[in-house]
Formats: C-alpha cells, sequence, structure tokens
DNA sequence: CGCTTTTGACCGGCGC
DNA sequence: GCGCCGGTCAAAAGCG
C-alpha cells in the first residue's frame, strides 16, 4: 500500500489510520462537515456523531442494504478482493447546494439509482485515473436534503491531479506543506 | 475525437 | 425459486 504524504487538502486525504485522520477532522471541524457512520443515512439518529472508528474500519455493518460485501468482494470472475484494501471507507455528510465537490480528484460517473426510502438518487463515481479503483457515492440526506452524503471506496494508488499540479508549478511550497506531520499541524496551524 | 454523462439492463446476494 | 434491492455495465448521447 501506497503512502501519500500529508495533504492540506484534507479530501484528498484517503488513508483512515488515525493520523490520517487528524487532517480530516481538523478541516472538517466547521459544523458543515460531519463524519458519518458508514451507514450512510441508515440511521438518522447517528446523523451527527462522528464515528472514526466505524467510518474508518468499514466495520461488519457494510453500507446499510448493500449486499453483502463486508469480509470479501467477489469481482465478476469470481475473484475475491483483499479485505484490506477494501476496508478504505470513508463516508462524510457536508451542507451543501452542490452535490459535486472538487476533492483534488477526478472522477467519472459511471451509475445512478434511485435508492428505497430515499426521495433522492444516489450517484456513483470511479476515479478518472487509468488503474486507480477508487468509487465514491453521492447522495442527498434524506432527512435533510441541505446535506450531501459522500462516501468513498478505496484507496488511490496516484497522486491527486491538484498535488501534481503545486509539486510541479510550486515544489519549494510543496515540499514544505507537504512533509508536516500530524502532530505538527496541530502545534503549529491549527492551535 | 476523446472523454464524460445518461440511463436502462443486467448481476448477485438476501429474505421469504 | 422468485422478487427485491443495491451496485455495475455499457451503448448511446452529449460536450468541449
Amino acid at each position: 500500500m501506497e503512502y501519500y504524504p500529508q495533504n492540506p487538502k484534507p479530501s484528498c486525504n484517503y488513508s483512515y489510520t488515525n493520523e490520517g485522520l487528524d487532517p480530516w477532522t481538523i478541516e472538517l471541524q466547521p459544523s458543515d462537515y460531519l463524519m458519518l457512520d458508514d451507514g450512510f443515512g441508515e440511521d438518522s439518529s447517528s446523523q451527527n456523531m462522528v464515528s472514526s472508528e466505524q467510518v474508518a474500519s468499514g466495520s461488519s455493518t457494510g453500507y446499510s442494504g448493500a449486499t453483502s460485501r463486508n469480509n470479501s468482494i467477489k469481482c465478476k470472475n469470481g475473484v475475491n478482493k483483499n479485505k484490506t484494501e477494501e476496508e478504505h471507507r470513508v463516508a462524510f455528510r457536508t451542507k451543501s447546494d452542490l452535490e459535486i465537490m472538487d476533492d483534488g480528484y477526478k472522477w467519472r460517473k459511471y451509475g445512478k439509482k434511485s435508492v428505497k426510502n430515499s426521495p433522492n438518487p444516489r450517484n456513483y463515481y470511479k476515479c478518472s485515473s487509468s488503474g486507480c479503483n477508487v468509487k465514491k457515492r453521492v447522495e442527498r440526506d434524506r432527512e435533510d436534503s441541505r446535506y450531501v452524503l459522500t462516501s468513498y471506496d478505496g484507496v488511490h494508488n496516484h497522486e491527486s491531479p491538484c498535488m501534481a499540479y503545486y509539486n510541479n508549478q510550486m515544489p519549494l511550497m510543496a515540499s514544505n506543506a507537504w512533509t508536516l506531520q500530524p502532530s505538527s499541524l496541530h502545534s503549529s496551524s491549527f492551535s
């Protein structure tokens, strides 16, 4: 598994370990951004809870109504995917008028489904980068359509286009920013 | 012309 | 076995 340097743009960071989560919570802390249970709106009572563990681990609850792919993913050819690969799953809730948020990556829409018990359709996206299998699901909160529920599945095997841009255009700035450790982010930038 | 979006069809798991 | 459901495919249309 490739590890990416810390990204000041938290939505570009799909690492789900605790240290990877910190930058998220730092910038997602403003009430507009709330981590969501992986149930993806399954239980509205948990909508305001920050449940990093469940979000991070993709625990056995898995997706709410999804067909059981909790412990292994069966591909079309019947090959089971590695569990660890499947577990890189992050979901959050964002107050936004727009459902499409620029998170630094390029996404290609590949599906749209109306979901039971929700008036709003769910949109499915794949990372446009060839060989990158990261998926993303976006839907409006059925309880409160002002919010958008976004769920990422997988880890990018490449850096984001915006990272590439900064690395090319501003190597000095990039090298300074990207090498900051989460702890130093806390002490220097956010306190 | 190449990439993205749209959209109905298809697939597999699950419950009955 | 059948129908429901969420997720994915893929052809056609759209767009820059």
